[in-house]
DNA sequence: GTCTATATTTGGATAGAC
DNA sequence: GTCTATCCAAATATAGAC
């Protein structure tokens, strides 16, 4: 029994000491770029030689693939599905207002989740079965708005990666493509319900694009 | 007039090595990936030893400024602006289509032009003129069809881009998103122009994603 | 578990002969 | 202009002492 518990209490120990790795890594990557992290920097910011990390990770990549998993998990932790109302405009918007979020407010953790920088470097399977739930959950939230049609669903991903990537890469740290995502939103939910509905609804929301601060100089 | 001439001949034989080298460069990005170029591949593939590139640029970064500008020129020399008819529609489907085009068949261009992947690494002034110009022309383009807002022109590179990011980035190789610049474009001038002018354009084009293709299995 | 020491590789860049 | 030789730095990873 003593046994036992004194396993245990390493073993969270170690899971600390893992999870402390990990967060010096983002922390990097955050400050100096993605591809800029070394286990030297990892190890001299948590009060090791890099040799030293070799106790908790077997390799840089496995590091990475830590990573990887601490990202989508974070994607998880955050979803905004409590807010859902079943209302498909306030829905989509509230999603895709989380996405470019979640995105924009991390570069690294945005390049390493989605897209293929470090050279060499796949997640493995338990990590990428987190992402691959993230994406399930984001479809069932679509379906519960009448969105279950493949091809909707990957003109919202890429509706949703277009903003964000746009935000990321032309105006990091404002909001130019954040403030267009309730019209982007708009013109894709409109686009997918329908807009017989209503007799006039293009006037209201055409003018929101073309009409409204016309004379507002982008950035 | 022989000593200019002479010196013309070198001139032109330098311009021709440089552009050689940078054809070289182009390949291994193609090949290993952008960040996996060295100066030893570069010099290995145009026959030459890593320091002789020095001999015709100062470092590494300019070899990368000149990869710069040969992309963003092919951007120029590509652009389907002949073929515009003032149709809206058509217009605008036909720039979408070819930015998503450029973007998807080579990855490593799309990197080096529109992400930052590479550490440190910025365009010359000259260099990013071109893309700068690039952008402007498009910007014409869309305001000769009545787009003329800037918000708008940032939606409509918010949309170009997130198609050829998810290309890229999910499909590579395939057309999974490719096939639905055409939705996306209807969407987008829909939207835009306004749907006013026919009594129930909805109909058909809602059908377009929600009810077409709904048994094809996405990649 | 952590260290020192070191192997190994790979880069970019420079010096100087030819 | 191109080469050989070399420098210097940085990185991952391993070996073995403590």
């Amino acid at each position: 029994m003593i046994e036992t518990a004194n396993r245990d209490r390493r073993a969270e120990r170690r899971e600390a000491t893992k999870a402390e790795i990990v967060d010096a890594a983002w922390a990097l990557a955050r400050a100096e770029g993605l591809a800029a992290v070394s286990l030297r920097d990892i190890a001299k910011a948590v009060g090791m030689q890099a040799p030293s990390l070799y106790g908790y990770f077997g390799s840089k990549h496995e590091i990475y693939d830590a990573m990887f998993a601490m990202g989508a998990q974070q994607f998880v932790d955050a979803e905004p599905w409590d807010e859902m109302t079943g209302d498909a405009l306030h829905d989509v918007r509230c999603i895709v207002h989380y996405v470019v979020r979640f995105c924009s407010e991390d570069i690294a953790r945005y390049q390493l989740l989605f897209q293929r920088t470090i050279p060499g470097f796949e997640p493995s399977a338990a990590s990428f079965a987190i992402s691959e739930g993230n994406l399930a959950r984001l479809g069932e939230q679509l379906a519960r708005v009448g969105i279950t049609d493949p091809r909707a669903i990957d003109l919202f991903t890429a509706l949703s990666a277009g903003l964000a990537n746009q935000q990321i890469s032309n105006d990091p740290g404002g909001d130019r493509w954040i403030r267009l995502i309730d019209d982007a939103v708009a013109m894709y939910v409109q686009y997918m319900t329908g807009v017989g509905e209503d007799p006039q609804p293009t006037d209201r929301s055409t003018d929101q694009l073309t009409d409204q601060r016309t004379g507002g100089a982008p950035r």
